[in-house]
DNA sequence: AAAATACATATTGCATACAAATTGTAAATC
DNA sequence: GATTTACAATTTGTATGCAATATGTATTTT
């Protein structure tokens, strides 16, 4: 089949997206035109379309006669984030309760065993964009046009923020890791009965989880050794 | 001075925007790319660029090799907006008391001061634009990246739905369109008060408002006369 | 006459050439 | 020697020509 450039659009839309999401492109990191025209074998045109659709969804932004870059992160926006992901977040769960088709359903049931077997045996990329589809298909099953905006800025920026905590290196991260799989569970089950009221609390709960595993990683415990003490390198 | 091609783009961007929010272009309208070319100077490649911008905040949908059309409206998203607009709306009053700055508050203040001009001799698309510009600023102040797509996708029909109901015909709506100007003003004093409280309860008083202004013309009282008994227009 | 197909027309999408603007560098001036 | 200014090089933005896709019409076929 020829290679459309359709869909080498999509791809690289798709690549990008992934990309971002898992900080292999970091927050502020600039994107070279010509570079990305070379790797998806775009002309610039359709190209430049792909960056303003991106733009639009909030993954990178678009300065006048200077390139684009990755959307940045900062204490601002952090606030930002903690302040509106709850009330979000609720809101989308209770919605999707209320809204799920079966097929929905089956799709997120399918979407939280590839959670769990990237839990068992993937890369902390594979956790972060397999826990990003599980929430993007409780933003389908919401179906709300206003809040979707919102919701999908979340959900990007949550993903690169867990970038850094789904990598249990410690045994108390690995089991909030494990907790947070058990309360998809719940919250599979919640939509499946139309509970609203319980997959309302249950977004509660699933973000103060998150939550926590944030702050730990912001202010983490201090270290147990002063730092002169520390062994030196070797080098000079 | 020169009409740069950055100019002629914001100018058609803001021009869409406003005929979009007016009903000018109605939900559903077709853009055609050559009239738009014609009419903007520009060429198409900014053009279409003005047009994903579009798309990207919510005005326009774009079709894949079909043109662009004004973002739809109907019983669905209508039901949708009555699910988010309050607590989205909330929030923004809410963070906007929190966090206005003193020229934001300046800005406020000016943009009532058209809004009330436009209510005592403006027209229909004069209000909801004057309206629909005291509100943008109330996100400005806010300023929540994560919340600001959702609420300016909400803005968005907002403005539509109100070109319907800032025409007052009826004694009621003229007098609920001037409640909503005193509402305006309590709004101003909970920010420049920093009551962040007091602000939310507002936003909620002029949801409610707003609601009922909505519902008065979604579900009209009955015509008084049987429509067979109405004067026969002259013509054959 | 109704349906289907082939073709003409119009519209959308892409590639490339060109123009404008920004940035870095080197020379000139104070 | 530090600052400014002119210039070159790179990068971004625009225009236009061509290709691909969709739509409407007329002709053919049953």
């Amino acid at each position: 089949m020829p290679d459309t450039s359709k869909d080498r659009k999509t791809h690289l839309l798709d690549r990008l997206k992934r990309a971002i999401l898992t900080q292999e492109l970091r927050p502020g990191a600039d994107l070279d035109e010509a570079q990305l025209c070379e790797d998806s074998g775009l002309s610039r045109t359709p190209l430049r379309e792909v960056l303003r659709e991106l733009a639009g969804l909030g993954y990178v932004e678009l300065r006048a006669n200077r390139g684009a870059r990755v959307s940045e992160m900062s204490h601002t926006t952090l606030r930002d984030f903690f302040l509106a992901a709850p009330m979000v977040y609720g809101a989308i769960l209770r919605l999707a309760a209320l809204n799920a088709t079966s097929a929905q359903i089956a799709a997120l049931k399918a979407a939280q065993e590839e959670f769990r077997e990237a839990l068992r045996k993937g890369s902390t990329t594979d956790r972060t964009l397999a826990n990003n589809r599980f929430h993007e298909i409780t933003g389908e099953m919401a179906g709300n046009i206003y809040l979707l905006p919102s919701f999908h800025r979340l959900l990007i920026d949550h993903a690169r923020i867990s970038m850094t905590f789904y990598r249990p290196v410690t045994p108390e991260m690995a089991e909030s890791v494990s907790e947070a799989s058990q309360q998809h569970d719940a919250i599979i089950a919640a939509i499946e009965a139309g509970n609203e009221a319980t997959a309302a609390q249950l977004a509660e709960d699933h973000w103060n989880l998150s939550r926590n595993q944030i702050e730990s990683f912001v202010m983490p415990a201090g270290m147990d050794q002063p730092l002169g003490t520390l062994p030196r390198s070797t080098s000079a």
